[in-house]
Order: C-alpha cells, then structure tokens, then sequence
RNA sequence: GGCGCUGUAGCCAAGUGGCUUAAGGCGAAGGUCUGCAAAACCUUUAUUCGUCGGUUCGAAUCCGACCGGCGCCUCCA
C-alpha cells in the first residue's frame, strides 16, 4: 500500500488515484528567465522519482510540467539584455530541455506554455469574473480572497493573521491587501494579448490552473512544487481552481524540501548560487541523483561538494558490480551454479520503502545491501551460471536504474565498440602477465601505472586480469 | 508576531512506542585475497539519538520545559 504526505491534511494518507490504474500529476516547472539551479534540479530529480516508482508500481501517470514563459522576470531579464522576451523565454526552455536530459530525468508527457494557453487563462478569469470572485479596476483583474472561505486551507493560515503580520505593498487598487493579480495591465514596452479587460498578460498563478485543468481535469491526484510554493502560489491555484469550477482541485499535495548550501538558502545575493549545468560540469547525473535520493524528498538537505563527492564514490561500489554482472553474462554460462539468493525479499523491501512516503533514503539502503549481498554470493561460490546473473541485473535495471535513475546500464565499460584500443589493451595485458611469471615486477607494475593514467584500471584476480576504464 | 520544518556516530542520513541493545553512504582502523596494488568480502567505528524532566512494563520515537539551526508569511523549487 502507498502512502504519501499530503501537505493539505498534514498526515500520510493511503494513495488512491480517482481513476486508476491512471493518475494525474502536475509539477510546477520552471520559469524561463535563467538556467535552472542545483536547487530546482532537486524538485525536479525527486518528483521525476515519484513518477518513475508510480510507474513502476503499474500506474499509468500523465506528468505534465508547466512552463512559465511569460512573467515579470523575463520581462526584467528582457529589458536589461535588450531582447524580445520571446527569444529569452526559447533560449532557457533549450536549456531547460538540455538540462532535464543530462539529469537523466524522464520527459513529462506535457510540457504547456502560459503562453500557448490564453485563451484558457482568459476564460478561467472571465469565469471567475463573472461568478463574482475577481474584480476588475482599470485594466487590471485581481482575485478577492474574501470571497473564497477557504483561503488558507493548504498553507494553515486564516485570512486575519495574515492581514495583520501583511507585509505586502499597498496596493491602492486592491480591496484587500491580499488579493492577487489575475490580469495585468500592459505597461509601455511590455508583451501584452488582448482581453475583455484591455492589454495585458496574466499575474502568476492562473496559468497554472488554467493549464493543469486543460490537461489533467478539475480535479486531478498529485500536484507537486517546491516547499516555498505552498503560500502563495498553490494556495492561490486552490483558490482560483475551486471557485471556477466548485470542486476539489488536488486530492495529493507534494513538496520538496529545501536545498540549502552551509545550512543556508542558496540565493544570488549571498554568493553561493549553482546552476544545474555548473554541478553537471562536475559530478555525474548518478551522483547528483543518488545524493538527492539519499534524503527524504520533504526534509532540507544541506548541498555540498564533499556530498557528491561521497556519492561517486558510493556509486563505484554499484557500477562495478554492474560491470561485473554484464561481463558474466556475456560469458553465458549456462551448467554453472545458482546460489540461493533472496531476491524477493530485496524487492519487497525496496517497494516497502517507496510506498511509504517514497523513502528514497532507505530504498538505496536496500540497493545497496543488495549490492554487498550479492558481491557475497560471488566472493563464496564458484562457477556461477548467467543465469544468477541476469537476475542480478534485472532487479538492479527495476530499481536503482528504473526507479532511481542512479544507475546506467549503457553506461557499461565492458563493451567498447573501439576494437582495436581493446586489442591493443588486450596485448599490454598479456604482456604484463608474461613480466610477471618472469617476477620483473617493475615492468608489470609499470604497465598497469601507465594504463591507469590513460584511465585504464587493472584488476588482478583468480580467473585473470580484467580491466574497466574510469567513467566520466 | 503567525505558520511550518529541524537537532541521530568524524561527515551525510533513515528510523517516529517493543521486529532496532539505531539502516545505508562517505571517511577511519584491522583482517582475508594479492608479488604489490585495485576490486570484493569480513571485523571494528553512537550503551546512544540537543538538554532536563514526565507518561509507559517498555521511548530516539509520546508529553512538557529549555537550548540551537532553518524556511515560509514579499519574487523564489
């Protein structure tokens, strides 16, 4: 049984989709004013989790991630570079894209513009216009929280408390200090469309209801973000979803810790701001991902290099066995043993921790005595048949590639399609091997250094000298 | 001020009433194997879970107080 958190009841409920074995999710994307942060990358690697185990699960997931590309940011961004916000926007949804792409995160089914949605972001207001939630002054729409009674549901809030402890600008146009903007009035050099209400673009939460329920329904299962999103942005979804429409907008709300740098918010202003594409340059996906899943999605976690530092390294123990086991079935030895192995009681242990509250940091615990387990059965038996071995490699291709993402199959060092470098490897091997019987230590020693620096690495064992290359 | 999160070994981090006299990763120490390495495996590395009290047959887990860190309430993943 799946449970999951769920921000609006503050409990962890048993997950049960309207319509299974379909389910609905929407996940707060990006807005496309810069590249991506380390920080957004970790929203973006967890709820890509949550897909993958629903998947995993059987559940036939529609994922759809909005971009945001018309907003006050771009508009900024836009002014100072002297740029149509339009190509600003292009430019960091291709980074946004590549970046997705080398963070090994799975494509949403649907990646929605606010922009390619007018039509129903201007619907969705005029309804809420015309049921009496919204009120229009001059050209620009704002929502009237007074008229929403359950305003503050998600965030635990109520309306006095924030009024008092308010500290938002005023606004003289507003009946309340908190009500948002729906519509805004185009001002001189802004990109603007057309409305009942005049020129203007829409404020920053509606395109988020008005595409999720474009594209997942009124009322849909999981809706995902960060921590920070609870107030206002969902909150404002909440408000305008549920009086346009008079249903229940979300059953499941999600959100992710946040990422901090020195137990600090990483923010530009204090100098320790990382893109995604920065860290990448650095660390592999697996490692970026394999620290990310090593802390509960919900709780903070404290970034740092010495963190995916111990993560490569952590990650070694798992591909060299990956390598080991596609090297032993490439062999296919089909009379040899098969050792007992408990393999169902990984797997339920695995699906135990993702079902509850998707607990990524005891699923890896999981995998990785797997790991130590099977590297066992191999240190204690002999003449292992192929066949222990693909079963190996299909419970680590389910979960810690499938699910997690922190594992690449293709990634593999054992077959190259070089085939020369490979004979020619091969050569120094065997030479090595004669230096040895010979006991001239120096040369062998010599020839596994040289190779090392090339990247290289050999490793002397009973059956021979096998060899893998350093990964990057 | 309001709301919420958090304090577990050298570092990161699960566990939220008995299955745990506390997972997993990194690091450190010793050992097996090896000509030496590497890899892998084995052993050791928190009698203890911020502090002090309380509830309970039993608490890291519940309650209270106190001390510390952080976030949101304004754009933000």
């Amino acid at each position: 049984m799946l449970s999951i958190y769920n921000t609006l009841t503050r409990k962890k409920e048993e997950f049960k989709p309207i319509n299974p074995p379909y389910v609905n999710m929407y996940v707060c994307g990006p807005t496309v004013y810069d590249y991506f942060h380390i920080g957004n990358a970790r929203s973006f690697i967890m709820s890509d989790i949550i897909r993958r185990y629903l998947e995993y699960k059987g559940f036939d997931v529609k994922f759809v991630m909005n971009l945001t590309d018309v907003d006050d940011k771009i508009i900024k961004k836009s002014n100072e570079e002297k740029k149509d916000a339009g190509a600003i926007a292009d430019l960091y949804i291709k980074a946004f894209f590549e970046d997705i792409e080398k963070l090994k995160i799975k494509k949403a089914d649907l990646y929605p513009k606010a922009t390619a949605h007018m039509q129903e972001i201007i619907g969705l207001i005029k309804k809420l216009v015309d049921k009496g939630f919204a009120y229009n002054v001059d050209g620009n729409v704002f929502y009237d929280v007074s008229k929403f009674e359950k305003y503050g549901k998600l965030s635990g809030k109520n309306l006095d408390e924030l009024i008092s402890g308010a500290r938002i600008e005023i606004n003289e146009e507003k009946k309340n200090p908190l009500d948002f903007s729906l519509w805004k009035k185009a001002k001189e050099g802004e990109p603007y469309w057309e409305s009942p209400w005049g020129n203007g673009r829409p404020g920053w939460h509606i395109e988020c209801s008005a595409m999720s329920c474009k594209h997942l329904g009124e009322t849909f299962d999981i809706h995902a973000g960060g921590n920070d999103l609870i107030f206002p942005h969902h909150e404002n979804e909440i408000a305008q979803s549920e009086a346009a429409n008079g249903k229940k907008f979300v059953n499941y709300w999600i959100h992710f810790g946040f990422l901090n740098i020195n137990n600090e918010k990483m923010s530009k202003s204090l100098g320790n701001f990382f893109t995604a594409r920065e860290i990448l340059k650095l660390f592999s996906a697996e490692a970026i991902r394999l620290a990310f899943a090593q802390t509960h999605y919900a709780g903070p976690l404290n970034f740092s290099d010495e963190l995916l530092a111990s993560a490569e390294k952590g990650l070694e123990k798992l591909n060299n066995l990956a390598d080991k086991v596609d090297e032993e079935i490439k062999k296919n030895n089909t009379t040899g043993n098969v050792p007992a192995f408990e393999f169902n009681k990984f797997k339920n242990d695995f699906e135990n921790a993702m079902d509850d509250d998707f607990n990524s940091p005891q699923a890896c615990a999981v995998i990785f005595d797997f790991v130590r387990e099977v590297n066992r059965a191999i240190a204690e038996n002999e003449n292992i048949s192929s066949k222990f071995f693909l079963d190996v490699k299909e419970f680590l291709q389910n979960t810690a590639e499938g699910v997690l993402g922190i594992l690449d199959f293709s990634k593999s060092t054992v077959s190259s399609n070089d085939s020369i470098s490979e004979d020619l490897i091969n050569l120094l091997i065997k030479l090595r091997i004669d230096a040895k019987k010979e006991k001239n230590y120096a040369l062998s020693d010599k020839i596994r250094d040289e190779l090392n620096k090339l990247g290289i690495i050999l490793q002397d064992s009973k059956e021979g000298t096998a060899y893998k290359r350093t990964k990057k």
